[in-house]
RNA sequence: GCAGCAGUAGCUCAGUUGGUUAGAGCACUAGUUUGUGGAACUAGGGGUCGGUGGUUCGAAUCCACCCUGCUGUACCA
């Protein structure tokens, strides 16, 4: 709801844009400091890149000239155009391209950063998004593609899910182009539809998907999607292709393999897997939850993958002659972290501060001394930062959900003690300032 | 982009054969308690009923257009 109230700023926020919360930033923060810790151990270089970037530099594709705001945020400064990072390999290929000669080969670094993309918001989907990514450059080894999985894996059961919970799919681009070729599909067109319809197989079903395959589909709201018009024995040939979940592809069994020596075993080969189009050239990586993810209104919703990646090997090189492989996964952390908020009860501690009651203006001394005495012993505390009688400051307490107030007035002073009420149970005791610290960590 | 549904108080929502000053719960403010929160009671504040135009003696309610949100679908580096 927008008003228009010409005397006042609104107060909406852009589309696809929310403010985000203690409760959400901690249980982000929880999986945050899991991934640091996964990253490390697996021997991951952290890497921070500017938010804006050339425009040119991170898309061959984009902008679309007449239309340089499509898909992603860009101005244009005095002379060039600038865009909001839309992922962050691209940025990754910039800064590898940039200092070639330098980096270790093969180079692996892990980056955590907002991303932004100008498009229709979904549920769960914004417009900008907190995205983690763990890349490998400079291997063709398919070591590098297996341990992606199974670092995600590790990060995912380190957030508390457990292995029903989530599947690493692997397929290869190696594994569709070899259906192509036997299939004798040459035109990019068809290709494209061909694997888009793929794609969709997960949320629409076969009988569904093949109709995108062959003449096209009408959805449910009256929609038309023109289809790849494959002939019948070509689907087939497709279905049985895809349905006896064999990895006839080189690349996939080698990953395989090293799962095994990893004892890595929540992975399903699935050839439906495409992700992007344009630029895995091998193996390619999906991660979908397998339990229901609801929204605010209670709604059951399509709630997709919350990460994936795949072998890139083309992507350096298009800043320069370098022939530079490259393999990568990503998580969408908002998404991973609105998920966790459904599926686990987190106890996560938000430590609130002990309150400190204002009774007489002229005494700051003495609140300030309680205070500098709580807070040398690393006590969350506050003297209550408002103006008001008692009855406003305990509710303020109570509110911000402070474990206990001090209460330290005339009668208190006098007899060098202190009250100190717990919030939670409603006690009060009298307690002397040199026990007080000791008082208050019993009850926080 | 296309389609369905929705938009009434800060929040969740009720309110149609069109009819006085538009309601509830929660939240908020004040008080019952001039040194005591979470419960209760009393009183109070708060709305151009998403916007604009139209039909009508009269519109939250009917019509048209627009905006925003949700859901699905398309596209997606």
């Amino acid at each position: 709801m927008v008003k228009n109230n010409k005397s006042k700023p609104s107060k909406e926020l852009p589309s696809g844009f929310v403010d985000r919360q203690e409760k959400e930033l901690l249980i982000r923060d929880f999986v945050i400091s899991n991934i640091k810790e996964v990253m490390i151990k697996y021997g991951f270089q952290y890497l921070e890149t500017p938010s804006f970037e050339y425009t040119d530099s991170i898309g061959k594709f984009l902008p679309d000239k007449e239309r340089p705001d499509q898909g992603v945020f860009s101005f244009k400064d005095e002379k060039n155009w600038l865009s909001l990072r839309y992922d962050l390999t691209a940025p990754l290929a910039r800064y590898v391209a940039k200092n070639y000669l330098e980096l270790p080969k093969p180079f692996k670094r892990y980056q955590l950063g907002s991303v932004w993309r100008n498009e229709k918001p979904g549920p769960g989907r914004f417009r900008e998004f907190l995205q983690f990514d763990a890349d490998y450059v400079g291997t063709r080894s398919p070591q590098a593609d297996a341990e992606l999985c199974v670092l995600i894996s590790e990060i995912l059961d380190k957030c508390g899910l457990d292995k029903n919970d989530y599947t690493v799919k692997i397929s290869s681009r190696k594994f569709i182009d070899k259906l192509f070729d036997q299939l004798k599909i040459t035109s990019k067109d068809q290709k494209s539809t061909t694997l888009r319809a793929l794609d969709k197989i997960d949320r629409l079903g076969w009988e569904e998907s093949k109709k995108l395959l062959s003449e096209g589909r009408k959805d449910k709201s009256g929609d038309y999607t023109k289809g790849a018009k494959l002939k019948k024995d070509q689907i087939k040939t497709i279905e049985n292709a895809l349905k006896s979940k064999s990895a006839s592809s080189e690349d996939i069994l080698e990953i395989i393999k090293i799962f095994e020596a990893f004892n890595f075993t929540n992975y399903k080969f699935d050839p439906s897997v495409i992700r992007g189009l344009e630029y895995y050239t091998g193996p390619v990586f999906e991660v979908n939850l397998n339990f229901e993810v609801k929204n605010a209104k209670g709604q059951t919703i399509q709630f997709g993958s919350i990460g994936g990646g795949g072998r890139y090997d083309n992507l350096v090189s298009n800043f320069g002659n370098f022939d530079c492989p490259a393999t990568g996964i990503s998580i969408g952390l908002d998404r991973l972290v609105f998920a966790l908020m459904q599926k686990k009860d987190f106890k996560l501690k938000s430590t609130r501060p002990v309150v400190i009651c204002i009774f007489d203006k002229n005494k700051t001394k003495e609140y300030v001394g309680i205070l500098n005495r709580l807070r040398s012993s690393n006590v969350s505390s506050e003297i209550y930062p408002g103006e008001g009688k008692l009855k406003k400051q305990m509710e303020y307490a109570n509110k911000i959900g402070s474990p206990a107030v001090i209460l330290y007035g005339e009668d208190e002073i006098k007899l060098g003690k202190v009250t100190l009420k717990n919030l939670a149970t409603g006690n009060e005791s009298s307690v002397k300032i040199e026990d007080l610290v000791d008082e208050i960590k019993k009850i926080i």
